[in-house]
DNA sequence: AGCACGTTCACGTGGCGTGAGGGTCC
DNA sequence: AGGACCCTCACGCCACGTGAACGTGC
């Protein structure tokens, strides 16, 4: 994802279709965070448009309020943190089991099958 | 929790401090499912209580609107389901190590020691 | 100078809690 | 018969989106 800021606010406004005092209402209560030029001015990254976009299905296709919006974007991060690890966890039980395997050598034999080798090796 | 359905509305209500009103617009949008009797009253249980306290929680504390509870209450159920994924499989993971460790008999000895073990049984 | 930016305030709509009215069950 | 249940409708409040007013930066 892109971070590096690119869009004042009325071009953001346009390309995801809000209202521009919409966004600043929505960075007023901390649910984007625009950077700023030396003038002050907003400038939206494509993270940012991304973030708006997620805001805008929440609260019009799904009807969220404001705080929905932040509780369910903090669970949504919680969850996607959750799945990186079940998946890190599942490779790494994998991974573990192969190493034990390694780790023991592959030329070992049964102390009980020594007798029976011996007579083999006499016969050379 | 307990599932018994016990507690008639206005007991429910009371209970959970609401608005006997408030507890039957919470089921017609499908965020408690209270049992019915025959007579068609309805039943909360414990667990329909512990769930109206959650309700309760994310409405005036958080000022969530029913939409983001529905939502919240449904990731909150996946973030546990995740959870408990996580401790089964670091369980797992543990276990498995010690399976293949298991699985590798004691007794075993590398090749290479068994012409050194000849002499030794020799001299019995 | 002009236009888009900044902030603050005002208005309208809609969601939600609360209550009342009327019917039903025990 | 009375009280608490059922459901539906109406009212009020607050959140949120939208716009206007006014000042500032490019």
């Amino acid at each position: 994802m892109d971070d590096r800021p690119m869009y004042m606010i009325s071009v953001a406004a346009e390309l995801v279709g809000m209202h521009p005092q919409t966004l600043r209402i929505y960075e007023s209560k901390g649910l984007v965070r625009p950077k700023r030029t030396a003038g002050n001015t907003r400038l939206y990254s494509e993270r940012d448009l991304e973030r708006l976009r997620l805001i805008q299905r929440l609260t019009t296709e799904l009807g969220l309020n404001l705080a929905g919006v932040e509780l369910v974007m903090k669970l949504e991060d919680q969850l996607a943190r959750a799945h990186a690890r079940i998946d890190r966890l599942e490779r790494e039980k994998r991974e573990a089991v192969e190493q034990v395997h390694k780790n023991y050598r592959r030329d070992l034999v049964p102390l009980s099958q020594v007798t029976t080798l011996i007579p083999l090796r006499r016969n050379h």
